[in-house]
RNA sequence: GGCUGGGUGGCAGAGUGGUCAUGCAGCGGCCUGCAAAGCCGUGGACGCCGGUUCGAUUCCGACCCCAGCCUCCA
């Protein structure tokens, strides 16, 4: 089956077809780093690794673009507090955010552009569109002048003057128009500022997206991601710049946007005081099973966030790494590739609640056989469908043996459980549940195999404790 | 008010014009010294009201409810 995307542009599931497929393009708007990332920032670093990996079992060479927004009033208000300059906090939420997605299992993606790199590049086409009549200075600032583009309101499907009546903010006396929107505006020291054919200043937030994305990827690329709320007014303003810069030509052909995680049927933010660090919930729970419980529900949808829904997230985990336990002796099979229902589901706009059941139901399958060949294919394909999923690429032994918060003695386990079995090859029943018993206070749970005993970190009980 | 997207079994969450989603939880059985894990079986659902249809949870219309955006925001 052909890879199918719901276009937000078009609101349709279209089939993906890449300008250049020896050469595909993905952007996805990255962090504003002044802060350590939350679970909602988690989900768009997983949603567009996800698109990432199926692409690359489609096409040879996807370029994926993921910028860092290193200039911004919010990270000029951190420097200050702290008395800091902006690069102390850019280079520290930067790490973070690489730290606490890697946790994540999200790979790095192939150019991670930083906008304070590129202010060339933003000042060059600010000029362009000042040339075009795009664009105008007022007052030290550069203003893009929005009803130059008629088409602009397309994406978010708002027309001007909607938006003009639904204006709530007091509109700047030097715009033409209340829809303008910003491209520069005058920085004094001890501000970040870089000398421009305005005075110095500092760029607005949506040409820096325009001007790294062209560098990178070309005047037009195949898809361009980013939270829901980004569509307007970011992404509209990122089409308007892009597109007048030049001369017409599509900014980005498929639009996909990735649905927020609500707390208590809520968006997480700061004025509810709902917002969940993703160090936080690592604290507590593996990272793989963050990642799972984020790719449970379809990218599009809310997820409801929730203790509940890790846990079950990792219980389901539990199970597929004990059968690839199980299986540990089998080789599987080389090819490794995805089972073609699994493909089927990814394909189809990134089903990955889909893609899963076909996985567990690999579980089942390979849980129910001892045929070695079957085996074989079984552990291929459910270890490719992990790879596309970003999960079940640790070895189980690992899996299990590992919890947050809990250190685990490998050698005084394995000597208990020597322990237990001797009692129960002695009829000692007493005496090896005495030593289950020891095991259960230490947080490891057994299990008795045809094989032998084997153990786990015992997950501790769901506490709703946000 | 305008613009998006939703309302599915105890919970999470897919999907379909008329036979199974899947997972967690529950129940019964097998296995086990007992458990656990695993396997087999099992109940239970499509917001409300109309319409189209032989037949609608699935298509159409009205209504109710929810979330997001319209202001920095993944």
């Amino acid at each position: 089956m052909a890879l199918h995307l719901h276009n937000s542009l078009t609101r349709q599931k279209e089939l993906f077809t890449p300008l250049d497929a020896g050469r595909v393009t993905l952007y996805a708007c990255g962090p504003t780093v002044y802060n350590p990332p939350h679970i909602g920032n988690a989900r768009a670093a997983v949603v567009y690794d996800l698109l990432y990996r199926v692409l690359c079992r489609h096409y040879p060479n996807v370029v994926y673009a993921r910028n860092i927004t290193d200039v911004d009033d919010k990270i000029n208000l951190a420097a200050q507090k702290e008395g800091v300059p902006i690069g102390v906090i850019t280079d520290r939420y930067t790490a973070v955010y690489h730290r606490d997605t890697a946790a994540l299992g999200v790979m790095p993606p192939v150019i991670e552009p930083r906008a304070t790199e590129h202010i060339p590049q933003m000042i060059v086409m600010i000029e362009k569109l000042i040339a075009a009549g795009n664009a105008y200075v007022a007052e030290g600032h550069v203003l893009f002048n929005v009803p130059s583009y008629p088409a602009y309101g397309r994406l978010s499907g708002r027309s001007l003057d909607e938006m003009i009546a639904g204006a709530r903010v007091d509109v700047a006396p030097y715009k033409r128009d209340p829809a303008d929107f910003v491209l520069w505006k005058p920085s004094e020291a001890p501000l970040p500022g870089w000398d421009s054919p305005w005075g110095r200043g500092r760029p607005g937030w949506h040409i820096e997206c325009s001007a790294m994305s062209e560098q990178h990827l070309g005047r037009t690329i195949d898809i361009h991601g980013g939270g829901n709320d980004l569509k307007f007014p970011h992404h509209e303003n990122e089409i308007a710049q892009s597109t007048c810069a030049h001369g017409g030509e599509v900014f980005a052909r498929y639009w996909v946007h990735n649905g927020f995680v609500e707390i208590d049927q809520q968006k997480m933010s700061k004025s509810l005081g709902n917002v969940l660090l993703v160090q936080n919930i690592l604290e507590r729970h593996p990272g793989e099973a963050v990642r799972m419980a984020l790719i449970k529900g379809r990218y599009r949808e809310p997820i409801s966030w929730s203790e509940a829904l890790v846990s079950e997230a990792k219980t389901q985990l539990d199970r597929m790494y004990g059968v690839l336990r199980r299986m540990e002796a089998v080789s599987a099979d080389e090819q490794g590739l995805v089972h073609p229902d699994f493909a089927a589901a990814m394909d189809d706009d990134l089903n990955s609640p889909m893609a899963i059941a076909v996985l567990m139901e690999l579980v089942t399958k390979a849980n129910s056989t001892s045929d070695d060949a079957s085996l074989a294919t079984l552990k291929g394909q459910l270890l490719a469908g992990g790879r596309e999923l970003g999960i079940l690429q640790q070895s189980p032994g690992e899996w299990f043996s590992s919890a947050p918060n809990q250190t685990v003695d490998v050698e005084k386990v394995e000597a208990l459980i020597a322990a237990r079995n001797d009692a129960r090859r002695n009829k000692d029943f007493a005496g090896a549940d005495r030593v289950r018993d020891e095991l259960t206070a230490l947080g490891i749970r057994i299990e008795d195999g045809a094989g032998g005993t084997t153990w786990r970190t015992q997950q501790t009980p769901a506490k709703e404790t946000l």
